[in-house]
DNA sequence: CCAAGCCATTAACATATTTTGTTTCGCGCG
DNA sequence: CGCGCGAAACAAAATATGTTAATGGCTTGG
């Protein structure tokens, strides 16, 4: 399998080769997490980027009811804390829903980056502005979307993300991700879920072979779900000219 | 009234008495904005960062079904694109509330404020790292908190970020957000935000006059919300310096 | 001054979703 | 092999929220 934020960062930006071996040079050094295990606790300062290299992991939060609302999925090829260099304390959790591959990255080394590799921390730029657009259409999904629309839209959102990075194959991805657990993220209970889900199935639109979701009518779950893959920037809008280097 | 993107900004970081001229400087050339109007449209492309100045504004999506999901509310010294730089196309729309008060910033004034006052610039990412963490919020609100909750504790998000640049006085606030408005940004119908409201009303926590809203029991409303300001990242965080400056 | 329109409010009823409880299935483990 | 557990499936009752429609206050503009 090719390197996740390699693959990630090619599409907003050109990657030269130089940049592809620096970036694989600094995402080798992988450390593996059991599933559900906090990656980062909500009131940590971590001291280093963190990248899922393998597996998923969530953003979470939880309130004194006991409930959990998760408001991210993240993917091979995404930053846990794009933020690092503001040493911020984290608002929220992080935890891998299934077991993971983690690599961690010291400032100093983005900081190096910024000035040898403009074009990498552009890509890592492009990425958060995608992270936020997600969580807008995430918003957008919570308030005004029926169940099984809002379900629709997050298997298209996980299918093109991933998709991006190489794990789609023959419209099928391995989907580790429980039905409690999307219900935390769709703010519904498991057996609205599990309802909906059937939902789905009944329609045709997707199936479950194991623990991979196949998508048998993609352009059905389109529709339903009203999505529209434009939010995700994963193409680049304008060849060049976007100099800025970055924050760090 | 005080510049409000310099009161925002003092929250986060220091600024210098040269920062603050320059600021004052580059957010002269005001232009006001008719109430319900867009200042970015959906699909724009925009070529100067907007900040808000006076006045409230949000961010919004349309749903085919002619639905609207409102993403934010924009208060004063909140900037509407803060990733110009990128020259994304816009995911979505920004719209004024109220009549508004909007300056708009060239990016070459943004550049050339990163070399000479990068404490400015740490300023913009902090508050855009609170945008994010807004939206987080707001999902866990929509996911998982029932209506009289959320509300209490967008009230208290309004509240505090008003408080924040100046703009609560005694205990209240000019509330030019309708129950339409309201609505579109909870998830919920306009009945059930008026059912709601009434029902915050009954218990003694919030009071109108005219279009002033007045908190009348803090405490209570930031309980029945569980607000917990701190993931609004109004104080800068560094353990030793932290000298607290009255919000007042 | 009236008419038109926006806004807040309320009622009665309909629907979506939750809550609760039970059942089944597959799987790791003693 | 049986056991316990997590996950999934299914159903009935309870509740939160949606829909539709009507009212009155208030502003605005002719």
């Amino acid at each position: 399998m090719q390197n996740p934020l390699i693959l990630r960062l090619s599409h907003p930006v050109d990657l030269s080769s130089d940049d592809r071996a620096v970036l694989q040079a600094i995402t080798s050094d992988i450390r593996e997490v059991p599933r559900r295990t906090d990656i980062i606790h909500e009131g940590d300062r971590p001291d280093c980027v963190r990248v899922v290299m393998e597996g998923i992991a969530c953003r979470y939060k939880l309130l004194r009811d006991g409930s959990r609302q998760i408001t991210a999925f993240l993917v091979p090829g995404d930053l846990c804390n794009p933020h690092i260099t503001r040493l911020q304390e984290m608002d929220h959790g992080i935890a891998s829903v299934s077991p993971c591959m983690i690599v961690e990255i010291p400032p100093s080394t983005i900081t190096k980056l910024a000035s040898r590799h403009p074009r990498v921390i552009d890509g890592l730029v492009w990425a958060s502005l995608a992270d936020e657009s997600v969580m807008r259409e995430w918003i957008v999904g919570l308030g005004r979307r029926m169940a099984d629309r809002n379900m629709a839209h997050l298997i298209c959102e996980l299918y093109t993300r991933l998709e991006a990075v190489g794990l789609v194959e023959d419209r099928s991805f391995h989907m580790p991700i429980t039905q409690n657990e999307l219900s935390d993220a769709l703010g519904i209970t498991t057996v609205h879920t599990n309802r909906t889900m059937a939902d789905l199935r009944d329609r045709g639109l997707i199936a479950f072979e194991g623990r991979w979701l196949r998508v048998l009518d993609l352009a059905g779950l389109r529709d339903l779900g009203q999505f529209n893959p434009q939010y995700l920037h994963l193409r680049r809008q304008r060849p060049g000219s976007d100099l800025e280097n970055g924050e760090g």
